[in-house]
DNA sequence: ATATCATTTAGAATCATTCTAATTATTGAA
DNA sequence: TTCAATAATTAGAATGATTCTAAATGATAT
């Protein structure tokens, strides 16, 4: 069954308690990678965890600016690339506008982007993914990470693009 | 059953054939597109379809400038973007390195992607598509195209690793 | 031939990201 | 507390892919 994840469901993607669980998971990795919890990085990654919006850099600088007003680009930089590399963070990446981060749930899921609006939503689904192993055996590769994810215009937009077809006509 | 392209496999990729029946096709859509197939841009179609490489921009346009020398960029991004307003050629996007492109098969598939070597292979594999309607019909969304991309280090540069290692220790 | 329109061009502009080198903050030992 | 040593942060420059721009060239049809 395929359901989207901003629907309040159980699961894998909204249990009870998960969000502040993540947050001290995260601060866990930091600290064990040996660097440091400073305020700001805190600050990143509650506006990271805040929503499910999958925020770019320049959404989660805005946030981490709105407390700590002096605080820069590099900054976040240089703390995604930490998580990132500590496997806390799943970096969407996109050519044509900002690379999306995923928090909430750093490991491999389909998404569902929003070619108008730029929405980018988790998306619950089992059958989309060939397991690593199945794909390793039949071609060799050491597969570390998948990416599945629809492009198409969510409901909001085909409203609205419908909403504006009545004006005219 | 899951293979990989390149090997030349009867089935979607490599029917007799296939190569100089889809330049016609390409050739033939720019033509109902209303824009002319100029040398240069017939040289690109060649260059596109030449090998399974998924080229770059960069890569496209030095196959084209080896028979037009004096080919501007330009002129391979702008028929880049007709190819792909027409459906033509698929964009596999990159944020950290260029863009890659399939004219072979236009359609989305999956892809290995070695993320050593920065090969990117055609994969053939009926498991891993949620079809389109599915899709559409769970989330409420027009689904207009799916990437389903597989990274990972390939086989020649796993070995590519194990020897270095073995001449280390 | 010539006017029209498409194509191509070089280079500038843009934008996300990375780099750099200097500054500031934190920590641990004396 | 003081003083190094180390880490974190900073502003701005550099990079690299892509897009834009405005001029130049080429092709086409009357």
């Amino acid at each position: 069954m395929l359901i989207r994840a901003s629907e309040e469901t159980a699961g894998l993607f909204s249990q009870e308690g998960e969000l502040s669980s993540r947050l001290e998971e995260m601060k866990a990795a930091l600290r064990e990678r040996g660097v440091a919890v400073t305020r700001k990085r805190a600050k990143l990654l509650e506006v990271l965890l805040a929503s499910d919006r999958h925020p770019s850099v320049s959404e989660i600088h805005e946030g981490v600016r709105a407390a700590y007003p002096g605080t820069s680009l590099a900054t976040i930089y240089n703390t995604i690339e930490i998580l990132k590399e500590t496997g806390q963070v799943l970096e969407i990446e996109f050519s044509a506008s900002a690379n999306r981060y995923d928090g909430r749930i750093p490991v491999s899921h389909p998404h569902l982007v929003c070619l108008q609006c730029e929405k980018v939503e988790d998306m619950e689904n089992t059958a989309t993914h060939d397991p690593f192993e199945r794909v390793s055996q039949a071609t060799g590769y050491d597969i570390v990470r998948l990416r599945t994810d629809y492009y198409g215009t969510c409901p909001e937009c085909l409203e609205d693009e419908a909403s504006r077809e009545r004006g005219c006509l």
